[in-house]
DNA sequence: CCGGCTATTAAGAATTATTCTTGAAATAAA
DNA sequence: TTTATTTCAAGAATAATTCTTAATAGCCGG
């Protein structure tokens, strides 16, 4: 078994068990859905997702699509981000990164925070208050539509 | 005159010049809209900005409104921000600062950057690649969310 | 001041993204 | 097996935003 593959098997077994706590199952639309996105290590859309996961599972509806990635993200495996103004996108790398866009051609990068930054501690929070998730956004131009505009 | 009122008179100048590069004008319903998205330092979404500005301008259309804060926009007079899985945000302070959201109360708030703090620096970028924007997004619970927690 | 040009607007249609509803199917429990 | 519950698909409904269009307003030259 590759380390890709284990690694999804590990991910899916803790999808399992949280949404088990809540008397769910771990059925074989979920099981397939989230495989379809750990499958690749990008940002895709759910309409993106859909389009990959459809062809092996036919019955597949997108409505599903929506309602998987929503117990996906309800327990922290993946995570929402809205980079443009279109619509919502969905992260499966659970390192601690930011994301890129390129202005140019509309990629998406993901760009790992630098070992032992601690994002919170650059903002003037108020007393008493508290941060669960953090988000950053970065947009520019990469290397390549940099040397195009010129 | 209040440095408030004054503060207003020399944004609506920008915006004047920005689009007159462009052989656009500053009408009624720009000049209207946009001292409606200055007279409060909060987060409006574009229906938001549209119920304040309706009063004092009954003609106004919602299409106009989301038109004046896209020209607004282009010329990085206001930042959009997508805090929440809903609408887009208008966010006129344009000191560098992030957004905490709190998840509790939906209260949100900017949080200033420190002083000296350098946000692309703290994240892996490659080679040639350049930000020209950026967007922190901070979520948790505010001081008195936290206390009723409990 | 007038006529012509262009930019702007309002209104509503159209589009896009997402959520909701509902009845049927699958699964687990008894 | 019978029963209860969860899940699913399909499409309707909603929400947000963009587009289209015809009418209007403002500017410019005469």
């Amino acid at each position: 078994m590759t380390g890709k593959a284990a690694n999804s098997k590990r991910q899916l077994k803790r999808y399992e068990e949280s949404i088990a706590q809540d008397g769910l199952r771990l059925t074989r639309q979920r099981k397939h859905v989230y495989e379809v996105l750990l499958g690749r290590q990008d940002h895709p859309t759910a309409m993106e997702v859909f389009l990959r996961a459809k062809p092996e599972m036919e019955s597949l509806s997108l409505a599903t699509v929506y309602n998987v990635l929503e117990t996906l993200s309800d327990r922290g495996l993946v995570r929402k981000v809205h980079l443009d103004s279109g619509s919502m996108r969905y992260c499966a790398n659970h390192a601690k990164h930011g994301h890129f866009t390129c202005t140019g051609c509309g990629a998406v990068l993901d760009v790992p925070l630098l070992p032992g930054a601690e994002l919170e501690k650059l903002h003037q929070l108020p007393r008493g208050y508290t941060v669960t998730q953090q988000e950053v956004a970065l947009r520019g131009l990469c290397a390549t539509c940099r040397k195009n505009h010129h």
